[in-house]
DNA sequence: GTCTATAGTTGGATAGAC
DNA sequence: GTCTATCCAACTATAGAC
């Protein structure tokens, strides 16, 4: 029961402050126990940071998948453009997504190997699950592009360079680069090859 | 002659570890130096820190201007694709821009208002020098997109989502995921609009 | 399982000799 | 300017009573 409400706790603290930043003195007190007590279900610090961010990734994983299949049937622009309207959700409903990025780009020094470990199965997972996706599209009619890893990756890109903008400038400046951005990626993939308009 | 070498050893464990992660004595001992020296040049931790922050944001502004000037002339399609792999050397070279990211994506609490007050200047100013070239472009006949600022916005999102895959994964994936995105975004942003090419 | 008490370490910071 | 010595606070972690 405690071991729960510890690991919500943790997982708040490390996702604002870091790994190095957060202290277990705060994250018991948010509990409402006492430092000691943390011991009784974790074996240090190590320990429950791991616990927190194995968490994280699956439950990102999870959630991520179940958008998709929630969504499944519906045409893939909407999916994927309405995908930056999901991560902005749930970036400001829970410390997950928060936790998540900032041990993906920043891990602590000390952990580094064990979080790679985490890290890397879970975006290549994600990248493969999207080729995938926009493959069946396309054998559907409902995608145009033929090369499915390059507009994977190229999607990946936009995801990522908007999150960072979700970190740093806040959902309004998040949406204005969410908008153009698709705006030029969706015109990109949806372009016949071969053309070449530089002058 | 010792505050020059403090500095450069703190940004060295700052972009590294962080400012919680760092630690006055790792420091002194990389320069050489026992740990009370540093008070000497520098009011404290905060004082140092702040002092390396401000140094790269003017360190990296200026490296991009230079940048910039150094290829003025050229092609917009030669210049804007060619500062990825400006990117990737220098951000291979030193500690700068590492630093200057994790400062910007996640600031200590403490001094987030400090940071945000030396970063969004940075910012805004790049994204505006960045829609004035575009334009002035445009008038030379070299960019065919007329919305300069989605054009502009759209390529920052691209260089950001880049940056975050050169952190994590390195020189090569970062070039992989550079060749996808910068491809689909010049043929979106060289592409007739007003087509409808969705299914 | 949770507590009090405490060990042991490390952090930032200061005082004062040289 | 740099050092030794030291202070104080905070941290992780453990021991042992209940």
């Amino acid at each position: 029961m405690s071991k729960l409400n510890i690991q919500k706790a943790a997982l708040s603290h490390f996702a604002r402050s870091g790994y190095e930043g957060a202290s277990l003195s705060q994250i018991a007190d948010e509990v409402g126990i006492k430092k000691p007590s943390i011991y009784a279900h974790y074996k240090g610090k190590d320990d429950l940071f791991l616990h927190v961010v194995r968490d994280v990734f699956h439950t990102v994983q999870r959630r991520i998948l179940e958008y998709f299949q929630a969504r499944n049937g519906e045409p893939v622009e909407d999916i994927l453009n309405g995908l930056f309207g999901w991560i902005r959700q749930e970036y400001e409903q829970d410390d997950a997504a928060k936790c998540l990025l900032r041990m993906v780009y920043f891990p602590p020094d000390k952990l580094y190997q064990e979080i790679a470990d985490i890290a890397n199965p879970f975006i290549d997972g994600m990248q493969r699950k999207l080729i995938s996706y926009l493959r069946q599209s396309h054998q559907v009619g409902t995608f145009l592009c033929t090369d499915y890893e390059e507009a994977a990756v190229a999607y990946i890109t936009l995801v990522d360079g908007a999150i960072i903008e979700l970190i740093y400038g806040g959902p309004e400046r998040y949406g204005k680069r969410v908008q153009a951005a698709w705006l030029i990626y969706w015109r990109g993939v949806t372009s016949q090859t071969g053309r070449d308009l530089t002058s």
